[in-house]
DNA sequence: TGACTTTTCAAACAAACGTTTTATACTTTA
DNA sequence: TAAAGTATAAAACGTTTGTTTGAAAAGTCA
């Protein structure tokens, strides 16, 4: 069995669980659960197939250790990201500086050249193809994001209903997330007919668009 | 080889082709393309596993005549509810009436009981794990409707410019997508913390967000 | 050094995959 | 009715899958 002893030897890029932490989430990023294979893996590894099951128990196993190092980051990087723009000053913070620090702390952990452009379509896949504890991405990411941008929405705009709240703020995390698919699916690719605006450009406009769109709801009640 | 007469054998549910295209846009739905085998669909088709090979000529053949059935009613379906509010009447058509008929155009098709709810699915999968021609959903779907929905909203709100038309059709896109994805979330599933409000409401809302955003975007120029 | 544990590895396992082959039924045409 | 063409089916082929096994290598401590 696997030891406790992480410090372990150092042959070029951590230990071996690390190695296959990180050869795992390329893979598993790139083909999805089932189609990541083991030997791929352990290949990309620098070692041998027994490796997975050694270490970690299973392939599965691995997948769910491969999530735990990502999520918990994702969340502290959103939530501090609101906490600096709400604890500046003397509590005079305007919508759209809100807006835009709830965008950048939303969007930036997703676009992080070294694993973040990975984090959106592993979470994508493990949508559609469950294989890790229900209600562990809701409960680690999503709520707390949520509660903490709710909680500062109430406090930048009295006399928004909680409703006009929750709902406002799935039109902006819904934006937000549109521009990151749109931002990787034009990455490299072709030029369309339609010429898709870049992301800071769209940002700029979400934040003018959202603020409009949450000022008319304050007055309609 | 399989011959051009589709009348044949109709034996509970249509010809052993359509058996095998239901079939399969189940399985590619539900495990997509490499999940789901062939064994599986032939099964579930009541045919041999020899069927697919004999009718369309592989595996992937099959999964390209699956999308080639919906991506054209999609895109149809779409532009008429847009040429419908916009024929209607002398010209005298709100931002909010066109709004609301491109959202209810644009999410009726992903959420239509019978195969719609498939479609949604089936696009995503597509979109991680690519097995049709590049641009065929473009070309097919989004520059179609895109461009019917960018020249009626340059007739329902001159003075907006076409970066600022573009980014708008992006932010209400964002919005509906968002609202399909989180509708199928909790469909079945447990309440979350947050309550998540209804499809219809979330339409409403994004008509009234998204005219005041856009009409924030007009005056700016 | 020598006993002991931890780690690595090649080899083999049973299962599932897409496809091909070969043979048998059915339908149409002459 | 005989021949030709089309459709379905069972069996087998060659790969690839995740996991297990048993032995060799490396590391640890007396």
């Amino acid at each position: 069995m696997a030891s406790n002893n992480n410090i372990s030897t150092d042959h070029t890029g951590g230990s071996v669980q690390n190695r296959l932490l990180d050869a795992a989430e390329a893979f598993f990023c790139e083909k999805g659960f089932e189609g990541a294979s083991v030997r791929d893996i352990t290949s990309q590894a620098r070692c041998n197939v027994a490796a997975v099951n050694y270490h970690f128990g299973g392939k599965e196993k691995l997948y769910f250790e491969v999530f735990r190092r990502r999520l918990t980051a994702l969340r502290d990087t959103r939530i501090a990201g609101i906490n600096k723009v709400m604890s500046q000053g003397k509590g005079e913070v305007t919508l759209e500086q809100l807006l835009r620090a709830f965008a950048m702390a939303f969007v930036e952990p997703l676009l992080d050249e070294s694993h973040g452009r990975w984090l959106m379509k592993l979470m994508i896949r493990e949508m559609l193809d469950p294989h890790l504890p229900k209600r562990m991405f809701a409960d680690e990411v999503a709520i707390p994001t949520l509660t903490a941008f709710g909680e500062a929405m109430a406090r930048v705009c009295p006399g928004l209903g909680q409703k006009q709240t929750v709902m406002s703020m799935i039109s902006v995390i819904g934006q937000l997330l549109h521009v990151v698919h749109l931002n990787k699916m034009f990455d490299t690719e072709e030029n369309i007919e339609l010429p898709i605006p870049g992301l800071v450009e769209m940002v700029d406009h979400i934040v003018d668009f959202s603020a409009a769109g949450i000022r008319a709801a304050v007055e309609k009640e």
